[in-house]
DNA sequence: TCGATGCTTCGGTTACGATCGAACTATGAA
DNA sequence: TTCATAGTTCGATCGTAACCGAAGCATCGA
């Protein structure tokens, strides 16, 4: 009789406040790395990771190594269902609370991942890129084509020069708020540097969301255009 | 950030192991006294009696006097989902346990609440008796009828002497396992002892079921026919 | 190689809450 | 009224788990 029995250990693990916050700041299906997962949960990197690990081992969080990040994301929507049930359940009893607030709706449009752009405009950066034969995708990898090369070149991008460092040239990386692959790679990095030089956008002071001027949106969308089909539809599904 | 948000204050009161013991035994609808409830969480009468108020707080029982026992109760079936809805996703995470043994069967055919006859047999009694015209129910109260008390007489109770108790005769008790009412009172109590002492059934040692002779079984059976409609079918669809 | 960053592990403190004994209240029966 | 039983409240103890500082790995870029 003393041992706990199954529904206990899960509700347990969903009991304290700091993993609670972890979860619903998961909910949605975004991977988060354990740095922001400590900030949504309000508690210090320390402490989020025994957190984690706890909520790894007890079947609600699936980890992934992405470069020296470690995104963690909820284990299947299995999980995001019973939260959203709970969450239900919780409002019809009234232990209705603050409004989550906006989620800051700037970080999912565009952001700086590490020293790339990630958020909605990344991804849509990469499917045009994709989409317009500039870079190859074969299963994880990215390849930048001859074609790609050479376009890129056409608007200031030093190639030859990335190439000569040891960081790859193109890479693969998740995209919490899309989940889906934006890009990353010292070609990320030299692709958002580009749009910083030329003055469409900047760093935002107190948060990682990128600010793109307006001429600079102009700009970039035209750059990048989009498959009339696929994206906007299922991209505008996530949040709303 | 520091206050718990709502799903974790649910969470929290599912995640301990004696309250996750006492909900899941009253899972399926049945209510149970605050005693009953102790020993399904293996805590004492004090404990359980915090726990149980911390529960209804949260919304997730109610409560219901009836005589000198509460009768705690899920909230509503949105709780029961709620839990079967944590169990079935437990099991899926390999949170499996011991299987919560067979309810003792025995209990749930018939065992005596207080001093009278509950179970599937006491609510078999009292809807025969109702089906014979035996006891008129009128809203939630009984009342013996002059063909009941000729025709209980006929079998050996002392239904004058019984009037001359203050103890009310005929009284409606709320019966866990069937989730329908009994017969309790003076009568419930004179025909339970009728029963022992006709050498039909006997009190077990160590629980509150009431154990049939094969042979009192049948008599019992006899007496109180049930109508072939409703109550069998609604009664097997309970546990299986 | 080195330094920087993201994250984990270790150790010790602290605080919360589960637990129970004991005293108190409420209901029922005689 | 008195006794017995069901249940709550009070007070104190005790364990566990959350928490953070500091040290240890791991990964990346140069």
């Amino acid at each position: 009789m003393k041992e706990g029995p199954d529904v206990a250990q899960i509700g347990a693990l969903i009991g304290d406040p700091a993993r609670a916050n972890m979860l619903t700041a998961l909910m949605g299906g975004r991977a988060l790395t354990a740095t922001e997962l400590a900030a949504a949960g309000g508690i210090t990197l320390q402490t989020a990771s025994t957190h984690l690990s706890k909520l790894e081992t007890g079947g609600l969080l699936v980890q992934r190594k992405q470069g020296r990040h470690r995104y963690f994301a909820l284990a299947d929507d299995g999980v995001g269902k019973l939260l959203e049930s709970i969450m239900g359940f919780a409002a019809t009893r009234g232990h209705l609370r603050h409004r989550p607030g906006p989620k800051e709706p700037a970080l999912r449009k565009a952001r700086i991942c590490y020293d790339h752009l990630a958020g909605d405009y990344g991804v849509r950066m990469l499917d045009s890129l994709i989409a317009a034969g500039a870079i190859s995708a074969v299963g994880d990898g990215l390849n930048l084509t001859e074609r790609g090369e050479a376009q890129l070149s056409s608007i200031g991008i030093d190639v030859t020069g990335l190439r000569s460092t040891r960081r790859p040239l193109c890479r693969s990386c998740l995209d919490w708020s899309e989940r889906r692959a934006h890009l990353a790679g010292s070609l990320g990095k030299a692709l958002l540097s580009n749009f910083f030089d030329k003055g469409w956008a900047r760093r935002s002071e107190n948060s990682r969301s990128i600010l793109f001027t307006s001429e600079g949106e102009r700009r970039f969308l035209a750059l990048f255009p989009v498959d009339a089909l696929a994206t906007d539809k299922e991209r505008d599904g996530v949040d709303a």
